[in-house]
DNA sequence: CGGTATCCGATGGGATACTG
DNA sequence: CAGTATCCCATCGGATACCG
């Protein structure tokens, strides 16, 4: 059931009772690091610094944890190689790419809307003071 | 520029580097709150306490400090009548909509993938013990 | 290289009480 | 009804140190 649609008297949104399993994955998808991360792996694996490098002010334990977490969702796919020293890489598993093209519109709504809205920000502050 | 998408050598991604606009967007739209709250209000306005009661677990000041934040960035409406007691309506923007339907296909796939979801998440937890 | 462990300060957010 | 104010605790997340 999509959000904001009309629903019969006397249901309710499955999404806003606490118990609905899609709070679940909104609690994930709702977390700033886990979408940068998700929109940066592709279809190329990615290395765990190489990640550290490109996703910027991300620190090694928030990344390390969000990986992880990632991981469990089945959303990425994590595999090691036994080099020396150790290389592990990550890639995006089919159900993540489903995920990460959700994902991609919402960055695509940030880049083309952040002019109207820090503007709005702008007229909000004027106003205030 | 898309998340996720080939770059000519030596650029970056712009949502990876600290100082982005889009970045500020991202802080707002990974906010579970005011996701649940974008994709309650649609067309038809709604009251402060209504909203409270719809969202189940949401408490007043989260409600009251994220339904700010939004009307700051000019994606929903406040409007007050001077009735008594006093009666507010929020309403969404043009803007506020654009970014409602976005948020709206992330609902969809999170109804459509939870089940996959717990189930990796099942996997997981049994191959850690 | 790819992490984990520990410490610790900042922030988020719940509970409760009060107000125009 | 629609909030604000205060307290207070839990979690987040940065910094640093260490490890296979």
């Amino acid at each position: 059931m999509p959000l904001g649609q009309k629903l019969p008297e006397g249901m309710r949104y499955d999404v806003y009772t606490q118990a609905c399993p899609s709070r679940l994955v909104l609690d994930r998808v709702a977390d700033k690091w886990a979408v940068l991360i998700l929109g940066r792996i592709d279809d190329e694996p990615v290395r765990f610094n190489q990640l550290r490098r490109e996703i910027q002010g991300i620190s090694q334990k928030v990344l390390s944890q969000t990986l992880k977490k990632l991981e469990r969702d089945g959303l990425i796919r994590r595999e090691v190689f036994a080099t020396v020293p150790v290389t592990v890489e990550y890639s995006i598993t089919n159900l993540g790419k489903t995920l990460a093209d959700t994902i991609r519109s919402l960055a695509r709504w940030a880049e083309a809307n952040i002019e109207a809205v820090t503007q709005a920000q702008r007229r909000y502050d004027e106003a205030q003071s």
